[in-house]
DNA sequence: CCAATCCATCAAGATTTTCTGATTCAAGGA
DNA sequence: TCCTTGAATCAGAAAATCTTGATGGATTGG
């Protein structure tokens, strides 16, 4: 996408909820709330490929919100709860700006001037 | 995906982090924080094609992210706050269980025995 | 009525994601 | 050493998403 839409302090936030935007990936995290698990649990409990569960844990990883821990030939992958706040974080700042802004959104008191024209047009 | 992997509980947050995982539709809640704004402003602040614009105001208003009015040919888009507040409860419910489990997650003292073995294997 | 503006929608193409079925590698056990 | 198992990775196909340019409806002003 063009430079001007895309600030550098976008990228993190759509990145993690991407990582979040997958059914698959949600139900991986719900399975790891209990604490961690190896790649060969998860398939057993999702009854998905294993090629796929690697997929979509990688995604997970790469986008901070699981860790991976390996013992003999298990990988073991837990959720990590910092990216949670991160994200969580992330999500509060889309809160509209102010209570009068708030207002105004929500149609309130504070509406606009019904002759209020846009400055663009 | 597989009907296993997908209770229809999840389809609700896949759809509203899905909504939210692209830097173009993150710009547009941030132009929105301020209060209502129409699509041409949207346009001109994001120097975007119209277009474009209006296919993803469709993708946050379908995730219920967004409201718009109408006033003569004008539409006004608006952040909805309860979505915000319900992504805010759906990622919330993603951090681990219980303080045993987080401590567990986290490599606690409360870590599983060493000969822990997996149960599907 | 005519022209201009705002906006949604469509079709087509490009790009990105996701899934499946190998293949490969490492770690154990016999 | 040989065989099995857990897991990452790859290639290819399929599916979903995003972008662009064109079209058309609705509204407004002249």
């Amino acid at each position: 996408m063009p430079a001007t839409l895309a600030p550098a302090t976008l990228a993190r936030p759509a990145a993690l909820f991407h990582a979040l935007s997958d059914e698959t990936r949600l139900a991986i995290l719900d399975l790891l709330r209990d604490g961690e698990r190896c790649v060969c649990e998860l398939t057993a409990d999702l009854d998905a490929a294993q090629s796929r569960l690697s997929f979509h844990l990688k995604v997970l990883k790469d986008a901070g919100l699981v860790n991976d821990r390996r013992e003999g030939r298990w990988a073991y992958y837990r959720i990590v709860p910092r990216a949670i706040d991160e994200a969580h974080d992330l999500l509060i700042a889309r809160l509209p700006r102010s209570t009068a802004a708030r207002e105004r959104t929500l149609g309130g008191v504070e509406a606009p001037p019904r002759d209020f024209r846009p400055r663009c047009c």
